[in-house]
DNA sequence: TCTGGGGTCCTAGGACCC
DNA sequence: TCTGGGGTCCTAGGACCC
């Protein structure tokens, strides 16, 4: 197999260095994006290093990060700036390789395996990473490695920044002796499991019996036992970021509130801004889900799939508000969710909204109508019957399932 | 006086079909 | 007379990431 060479690039403090930029005075000034601040319960998104040196961490509620740093500088969220200083940063990466990921909104892979006939490596990253600097003035940290799962280790390892090379060979030097949590793909909650287990390092978790990491983590633990020992084969896929599965919105409330006007009000808006989404992405859902958190943090979701396709916000809208009605239990809320799911292109959504125009029609008719319908929409496929449209794999699943509701049966 | 908002992926149980 | 097993779909919850 052939030697792969991967970039991860990781920008840092993204949100800070994008205001940093703006206004040259914050520099070397302890700043936090914070949202929410107007509101209620905000917390810190990014905070810059100035910041970090006093203890300020991401996640950390704005009260407490005040405590720690009384000089912090909170500024509210300006996305827009954020969403093209990433455009900037995408096109930098993407004119030296097609081959790139977009992880988030500041992070992302470059598969540079066949860019790199000429030259090393840590050249070509050194000149990212230069050129992010100088044009944007945005700073970065690299990691260069045979997978994406080392490469993104590597990139962690020296902030801000750094360029850091993780071949094979330095596994166990460089990897292993991390401790357990510092691995990508363990969180809080399960570091303790890993640790009883007698799992505190990365390393520990590379030398482990298999069956045992089965038996206690399933087919992710044995996806991390692979990771830890340098083993990653997903390839660098430019197109995973227009794959979306879902679209949704969620908002907390100013106050915990159980009064049913407010919150219907809330799912309202939410619904609206998802529909205004679904539409300019030109896709449709084909379900809903709604959230509820109370007042103690308990969270409850419940979610219904539909067979016609979703974007109109009315129709959301009315299933979102059965889901609210059928599942609430009176006590006050402190968010509300709305999300939709089994997102489809719209081209296809509108192919069965063609088909459900069919259903005041005779049946055989109908269904004889329908497979004509289908080899026109589907080009230079030609089906022969009913049997063989719902066995396609190429068909959309809810067409399928339609199909075999509606027209198999008869 | 705790804890935002955008997501993805996995698991487990029940319904239903053959 | 009390009884298999495989497969798929749907739903709910939870871990994790940025």
């Amino acid at each position: 197999m052939k030697h792969k060479v991967i970039l991860h690039i990781d920008m840092n403090s993204f949100y800070a260095s994008v205001e940093m930029s703006y206004d040259p005075k914050l520099r070397g000034k302890p700043i936090a994006i914070a949202g929410n601040v107007e509101k209620r319960k905000g917390i810190i998104v990014t905070s810059s290093y100035e910041a970090r040196a006093k203890g300020v961490q991401t996640a950390m509620p704005v009260w407490k990060a005040l405590n720690l740093c009384p000089k912090l500088i909170l500024l509210p969220p300006n996305f827009e700036r954020y969403k093209s200083a990433s455009k900037a940063m995408f096109d930098i990466l993407r004119s030296y390789t097609d081959l790139v990921e977009p992880v988030s909104i500041d992070e992302g892979y470059m598969d540079v395996s066949d860019y790199l006939s000429k030259g090393h490596p840590y050249q070509l990253a050194e000149e990212i990473q230069r050129r992010l600097q100088s044009e944007l003035d945005l700073p970065s940290s690299i990691g260069i490695a045979p997978n994406k799962f080392l490469a993104k280790m590597a990139s962690d390892m020296k902030k801000p920044l750094g360029i850091t090379i993780l071949r094979k060979r330095d596994i166990e030097s460089k990897l292993w002796p991390l401790p357990i949590e510092e691995m990508h793909g363990i969180g809080k909650r399960t570091t303790e499991k890993w640790k009883k287990l007698q799992i505190n390092t990365i390393g520990d978790l590379a030398k482990a019996n298999e069956r045992t990491i089965e038996l206690h983590f399933g087919i992710n633990g044995i996806r991390l036992l692979k990771k830890a020992n340098g083993h990653d084969e997903r390839p660098v896929d430019p197109n995973s970021i227009h794959e979306f599965k879902s679209v949704g919105h969620s908002t907390t409330l100013p106050f915990d509130t159980n009064n049913e006007g407010k919150i219907l009000k809330e799912i309202g808006k939410l619904v609206q801004m998802v529909q205004q989404r679904l539409k300019r992405k030109k896709v449709c859902a084909f379900g809903v889900q709604l959230m509820i958190r109370y007042h103690d943090w308990r969270t409850i979701t419940r979610s219904k799939k539909i067979e016609e396709p979703l974007q109109e916000d009315a129709a959301i809208y009315s299933i979102a508000m059965k889901l609210f009605k059928d599942h609430w239990n009176g006590e006050s809320i402190r968010l509300i969710g709305i999300s939709t799911y089994d997102i489809v292109d719209q081209k296809y959504a509108y192919k069965q909204l063609d088909l459900f125009e069919y259903e005041s029609e005779e049946k055989k008719y109908r269904l004889n109508e329908t497979v004509e319908q289908l080899r026109e929409k589907f080009g230079e496929k030609v089906f022969r019957n009913l049997q063989e449209i719902t066995e396609d794999e190429s068909t959309p699943s809810p067409i399928r399932t339609s199909f075999q509701r509606d027209f198999l049966e008869h």
